[in-house]
DNA sequence: CGAGTCGTTGAACGGAATCAATCGTCGTGG
DNA sequence: CCACGACGATTGATTCCGTTCAACGACTCG
């Protein structure tokens, strides 16, 4: 799908802050931080499940991110005193947080390492317009093939559960499955264990 | 909605950059630039409306950014010796181009714009993904509630036409009328020239 | 005064969500 | 080892909500 690399925090972070890091166990249900908290570091998720929510008046929440493995979190936060919203685990999930003078300090230190955090912020940005545009293509047989087309190879690795996927295409697994069935009826698509190769290409 | 300053790139760049900046204007389907040409600049939005897509080896796109007046096009370029979509004014529009070398240049020089220009990244990265989450919720009128809650003030000023708002929020402009209409009529909103008051804010 | 666009409402259709049931696989513990 | 539960994958049936098409009024602009 991307053009770039994947976006993990362990190609981005140099060791040496990463000594500095903390790893943090988290709890289904466990508060990371609260809103209004200061904010003390810039967390990058190991494994799990994060979700990031701001509480409302009424006692409701809106969830601004749900991030996973290999997602940093709450960036904007290196520019705040406090946070804003509120992180919590949705699972088990083992979080590193890099504190945030560490991370500010290098930046201003190390050129290169301010810079590779461009970068990565900037992948990531396309990664998630794209998300979006994709998302707005209807009906679903649109949306998978435009999906399949941003693949570079004619074969797709399923490094995920096709569950997860469906999640990052919006639609409900059910969906996606059907879709997919209905790609491979009329031979769009082949199915081999763990991935999907594209056969024909029409949109 | 965003708890951040409005991502305008007038607010980011120094005047320094913006003098060795160059204006553009694209008629509507002309080529800002091209998938494969050279990067030589980042651009930013005057006015108008540009969209960036993927061309497909069969003739086809798939459409990753459509950028707006205020916003940056392609920052990913920054970082690349090629682009790698089209870039294509929908409607006459016009850009500012700073040139690729001045910024990384202006980057090394000067720590605090570096910093700025992370900050811009990580706001449009937050609001991007407050965005994503909120087109995931589902029926309308939650949608359009959860907007409504994400606005610091009960007023929220309406900026920009309610067709553009309903686009942003992934729903037809029909839907979107409707679905204010109908949290007027249960008393959930108030109405007033250029702008929505919320009474109650129950999702 | 028309042309264009936004705002608004109506009606009908279609597609995705939802609920439900089944199967396979994997890991865990008795 | 097998039973059990958890979860992913899959398909069916039904419902419902958002899209689509259509029409109209208000407003602005040339």
């Amino acid at each position: 799908m991307r053009s770039s690399p994947p976006a993990d925090f362990r190609r981005i972070l140099p060791p040496s802050l990463l000594t500095s890091a903390r790893h943090t166990w988290l709890q289904p249900g466990a508060y990371l931080f609260h809103q209004r908290d200061p904010v003390r570091a810039v967390y990058f998720v190991e494994s799990g499940q994060i979700a990031l929510r701001r509480p409302l008046p009424d006692g409701n929440f809106v969830v601004t991110q749900v991030a996973g493995p290999g997602d940093s979190l709450a960036e904007a936060a290196l520019f705040a005193e406090i946070h804003h919203c509120d992180a919590i685990g949705m699972v088990q999930s083992q979080v590193l947080g890099v504190p945030k003078q560490s991370m500010l300090d290098l930046f201003d230190r190390d050129h290169s390492v301010a810079l590779a955090w461009t970068r990565h912020l900037s992948w990531q940005l396309q990664e998630l317009r794209q998300r979006i545009e994709i998302r707005d293509i209807r009906p679903a047989r649109n949306r998978v093939l435009a999906w399949l087309a941003l693949h570079d190879r004619s074969e797709i690795v399923l490094d995920r559960p096709l569950k997860d996927l469906a999640r990052e295409l919006g639609l409900t697994h059910e969906v996606f499955y059907r879709t997919l069935a209905a790609l491979e009826r009329d031979g769009s698509i082949q199915r081999r264990k763990g991935m999907i190769v594209r056969t024909r290409s029409q949109i």
